[in-house]
DNA sequence: GTATCCGTGATTGCATCCAATCTCAACAGC
DNA sequence: GCTGTTGAGATTGGATGCAATCACGGATAC
């Protein structure tokens, strides 16, 4: 056993392996790397990242709670996956929830920060690129509420926005060059209210923004029945 | 079985003690025997369920991410303690959120079902035990929302809903008789609106009844700021 | 008298080990 | 050919033990 190639772990020793361990799970489903319904055994993982199956299971424990795993008692993990309707259950709750966060960001973004916002929906309209496509309205969102000085709800926003982000890059694919103009024209109103200090507007169009993605969804529920290894 | 009376622990070896235990917790949190602020301790909780650490440990993480326990690493565990600004930050999100909740159980709520909730209503206006209070309380809302068939929304309001137990409790030993009356009559008003299938009136009706606690915690910021053993 | 610096005990974090449960494929029965 | 059963292997759940870290009290310097 003890001999030699300890292996690629660094083993930082930093008292929260099992912090790292679940950030590291949650970006790789937040990424794709695991797609939803696929298997997560712990003894895998935790070889991945050079540490034992504890801090593993607790990570895993964590995600469940962000609602981006599904654990069953001896039996294993998965990565969640929605069906239509839990899916339009968290958008409807985003159409409630994020215009509340925005009008409590919206004060605290000075002139510059709001320059910032314009650009990234700028360059948003002009990358093809699935992925950085959703990067950047990740971000843009994001920055959105950055100014919110929050320590619950901006938590549950991200949770929110993890727990859907799947759908969101099915949807990406499938939205034609009509629907997507009209998802800039909506990222370029959000940033006028925001400079004009119209909170209400601001908080109009978000909700509209968010709620337009749902009906898509709700117009593809293929999205919601494709195939993969199973899940409960 | 193999009797011997061990111990007080029955041992269900059912392959879910951290659940157990994370309830076992929470529940000790929610009915005030862990106030905020006090310290938890790995080795004391696992002796009084006689669990290892291992659970006790997952379960603390659980507790975590619904907002009822905060850790620092290799430091320990307390009870959440809020601060008025977060607690009216709760507050506010179960303003946009419960509304809806309460937007996709209305449907599903049979007369019988209303009948009970007016039943709760009338009980609660008759005891003044602060502990039967919040109970009835609680039950009452969540009758209210038991229509609805939710995977997230639920657990999303459950959460917050503990999150703020201890202010509730602290919000009753404080109000008057009159501000009492008032809490009553929104009460039926929702029963009212229930019964007669006015989502609109509903939903308007719970956010000014959540508002009006919001603001009156707001009045007493000393509820916030008592003494209670460390906590960061 | 006050502030700073250790050293000891207590507590947490993690790895390893064992028991319990589930999965899955081969097999028997119909 | 199809369904129900069973046993080996794989996988999870939990207990124990050890190293690392932190809290806290006493001693020392000023």
């Amino acid at each position: 056993m003890s001999e030699a190639a300890p292996r690629v772990a660094p083993v930082t020793r930093d008292g929260n392996t099992s912090a790292r361990v679940a950030d590291a799970i949650r970006e790789a489903i937040l990424d794709g790397t695991y797609p939803p319904g696929s298997r997560l055994r712990q003894e895998e993982i935790a070889g991945r990242f050079g540490a034992s199956r504890v801090p593993v299971r607790e990570a895993l424990k964590v995600l469940e709670a962000d609602g981006l795993v599904t654990l069953v008692a001896n039996t294993g993990a998965w990565v969640s996956r929605l069906t239509l309707a839990e899916c339009e259950e968290v958008y409807q709750t985003r159409e409630r929830v994020e215009p509340l966060l925005l009008r409590m960001s919206a004060p605290h973004l000075d002139t510059d920060a709001i320059d910032r916002l314009e650009v990234l929906a700028t360059r948003m309209a002009e990358t093809d690129d699935v992925e950085e496509f959703l990067r950047l309205d990740r971000e843009f969102h994001a920055a959105t509420y950055a100014g919110a000085e929050t320590l619950v709800l901006g938590d549950l926003v991200t949770r929110l926005w993890g727990a859907t982000q799947p759908y969101r890059r099915a949807y990406t694919l499938l939205i034609d060059a009509h629907r997507q103009r009209i998802v800039h024209d909506e990222h370029h109103m959000i940033v006028t209210a925001l400079r004009e200090n119209d909170l209400e507007s601001a908080e109009r169009t978000v909700e509209s923004h968010i709620r337009r993605t749902r009906r898509l969804l709700a117009a593809h529920p293929e999205i919601f029945t494709d195939a993969a290894p199973a899940a409960p």
